[in-house]
DNA sequence: ACATAATTAAAACGCGCGTTTGAAATGAGT
DNA sequence: ACTCATTTCAAACGCGCGTTTTAATTATGT
């Protein structure tokens, strides 16, 4: 069962599914390693206690989530504005709305932003701060020179509220219209319009402050 | 200490800080019960249970954000479409930075997102729903006719998500910014920001929709 | 094949939790 | 002042948790 995968692959990949939906603490040893097919003592043994267990299934979300949805990953040849920001929700919306394993790193983070562990710092600085530096050159093109810092700051909330409250509004969304998925069309729509949208944000703010 | 209130009220004050900050789960009746000077049995004789508890606390969270930070509580005499977005973001942003207890709405919010409880159902009904109704017709208004309901959904979730999104990346602000609060004049700039971000964004979709 | 290490297994430990209990203290009505 | 309901209190109960322990089982190297 389970094809031909360790004890303790198995044990990482059912943290993962019970870690991302009840959070560190609410997450039980005995209910990952019923889910893992292991024994009770299973996660002492090969990881010593459950916050290692935890470190290396981030590890894992991490690697699997950068590399199978780059910020940049589908960036035209000669890419527009748009085009950067397109880029950057797309990879958002993927991440969070993967149904494999890669939607993991979004789930964790959820869990993370409400009930913060150790892990949150190294995860905001390794896995955060890139993306964010990426959003932050993005809109400093977009908006003229003498431009405050604050108001790049607050155009650059505008782009990532809009792509990660997805990952926070999901029980709404259930409660709402009936289904927490969206299909790749939606995906891609969804991240079509985030792009649009901020690009007439981005161009008002400029004609606001530069007229 | 504490004032003439009785020992049910200091209950459901300290249930409030303590279930916004830990959640339902992770909040103690041991550490309810001493913020509240109260014997470790006095939840169970004035409430029954944690749960009980929880209902109360929420019941008061959601009075008290709804009274002191109304949806339409800012708007001028002759609103222009502008002045509700800027009147829906700054009650949302007043909810979210309130450092008394009208605050405690939108962190009892955060802690449901990511662990909910049978409470959220309730509370999108009867919280939720209006607030996201009042947005609605604004962007129904500032969109032509025949635009898809898909796109008004989509703005709708641009402007919302521009504004709760500071509900669920406290954390990172602390770890960024190193602080997790904004003063009045912050919170204003703030939510006028929103507002002339999105007025781009809706006139841009409807540019690019009807040319 | 055998000796040794690595892994699995079942049971128990210690602890903190929500809750219950029964007695003591307090308050209100007459 | 006395009664009786209300509230407070300290202690204990039952349970589930993470972890440890000890033994059994399996794999590995020579």
């Amino acid at each position: 069962m389970s094809g031909k995968l360790t004890t303790k692959e198995r044990l990482i990949h059912a943290a993962g599914e019970v870690f991302a939906e009840k959070g560190f603490r609410d997450a039980t040893i005995a209910e990952i390693s019923e889910k893992a097919e292991a024994n009770i003592a299973a996660v002492n043994y090969h990881f010593g206690d459950k916050e290692k267990l935890y470190d290396a299934v981030w590890h894992r979300a991490f690697d699997l989530a950068s590399t199978a949805y780059p910020i940049d990953g589908c960036l035209p040849e000669n890419p527009i504005l748009e085009d950067y920001i397109f880029s950057y929700a797309n990879a958002i919306l993927h991440r969070i709305f993967s149904e494999t394993e890669s939607g993991l790193f979004a789930k964790l983070l959820h869990q993370e932003m409400s009930n913060p562990t150790l892990a949150l710092d190294h995860i905001a600085e390794e896995a955060l701060m890139p993306q964010t530096r990426f959003l932050g050159k993005v809109v400093h093109l977009a908006l003229e020179q003498h431009i405050s810092e604050e108001r790049i700051r607050l155009c650059m909330h505008s782009i990532i509220g809009q792509c990660a409250f997805f990952n926070f509004s999901r029980p709404l969304r259930k409660h709402v219209i009936g289904k927490t998925t969206m299909t790749e069309n939606e995906i891609e729509q969804t991240a079509r319009h985030i792009a649009e949208f901020s690009m007439g944000g981005l161009k008002e703010i400029q004609r606001i402050k530069h007229p």
